[in-house]
DNA sequence: GCCAGGATAACATATTTATGCGGTTGATTT
DNA sequence: AAATCAACCGCATAAATATGTTATCCTGGC
């Protein structure tokens, strides 16, 4: 029997997901709220195995809820609900350790499924989140950012920057004299149009020219 | 129809999956190759919606088939498939540009469930992975390194630093002499285990103290 | 054959950074 | 009351960095 907890302020949808739950076979709603202000108490006395979390709430949202929830219990599965798929909230929930995130307009018997798929420590998205997870993944390492046109010399001048390099050193470990290390930054700096050595190094974080 | 090539180094399985799909309402193997060498003129050739890919292939694995598929054509779409749900392919795979990612154990319909999804723009991927993905995803930046227990000033300090701020604006912006600047810094460097500007702000965006 | 651009190098100079030492003050803890 | 610690400030010195200018060599493209 699973036995779950929902977080839900449209009175309409609470009731509606609690009747369908509820009747059905193998699960059971503990209980049924309308915010999180008492989110910490209601987990511990109820300890459910899923809960069901509308992001999209007045005072406490459920992504609040969520890190609440997650300071005293890291087993119970939360499955986040939504009627957006915006980016922010997506990435959101995942790093305070949302166990899935579906839309709320995917409901009927497909939820059912996924609440299985989430207590079974699987990690149940709709597709188009699926899609935009990948994309945040795939974007997040792409293709080292050509743009600046540093050459091959200057890419790896940067890299011993990056790696906290002296002038000196990077000289030794390329075999060049240090005026020939001091003209390559020189160019990478116009080229990255920065003045100094940490601003390269910050700028090639975060542009992941490393 | 949907229109699908497999590329699967097993016979067993190849043929298998063939059978099932041409099987099936609404999709058409068009071809199933037992290695990748020649994936482009294939991929180009058949114009298929959806590719199989094996990822344990000898010769040319199915992540380097997804690489050169990707050279020459970015719409189809291409489902990894693998018996192994380790990490580093998963990785791979995703920012190869893989639209999903499927375990073998989860063939028999399930299968043209995801591969209707992958068609439809979505991102299939079966729940073990999906919960590798989101792991992934939260591991990566979690909670700000609170681990160096530098005070709050120190952090103010740090920000400025990665900002690429020299230690004149430093003392203007936060209004303190410089020496004071300087002694926060020797500080910080001290806590950081480092001792250059560049590789603070170097460790700063590793550990995402920023 | 000429030109652009990358890689190399030298020299000079001003500024910034790193490091050592010393100190005062005020808030918090023990 | 003593101890601790963050925040503040100063002085001195050596090293590293930033900026400018100039020049050679080599390679690939027009």
């Amino acid at each position: 029997m699973t036995k779950l907890l929902i977080y839900e302020d449209n009175p309409q949808l609470r009731e509606g997901l609690t009747m369908l739950i509820n009747g059905s076979e193998g699960f059971e709603v503990l209980a049924a709220f309308k915010n999180c202000n008492n989110v910490i108490e209601e987990v511990t006395a109820w300890k459910p195995d899923v809960i069901l979390m509308d992001i999209d709430m007045p005072g406490i949202n459920g992504i609040e809820g969520l890190k609440k929830i997650r300071q005293v219990n890291d087993d119970v599965k939360v499955l986040m609900l939504t009627v957006f798929d915006d980016n922010k909230n997506v990435f959101q929930a995942i790093s305070s350790g949302a166990n899935g995130y579906v839309l709320k307009k995917t409901l009927p018997t497909k939820l059912l499924e996924y609440i299985k798929e989430a207590q079974s420590g699987g990690a149940p998205m709709t597709a188009s989140i699926a899609t935009q997870v990948l994309k945040m993944f795939s974007s997040m390492n792409n293709e080292k950012g050509e743009d600046y046109h540093l050459s091959d010399r200057e890419k790896q001048v940067l890299q011993f920057l990056v790696e906290g390099y002296s002038y000196k050193m990077i000289a030794n470990e390329m075999f060049i004299a240090i005026d020939t290390v001091r003209s390559h930054i020189k160019k990478i700096y116009e080229k990255l149009h920065v003045n100094s050595k940490s601003e390269a190094v910050a700028k090639a974080f975060k542009d992941r020219l490393v």
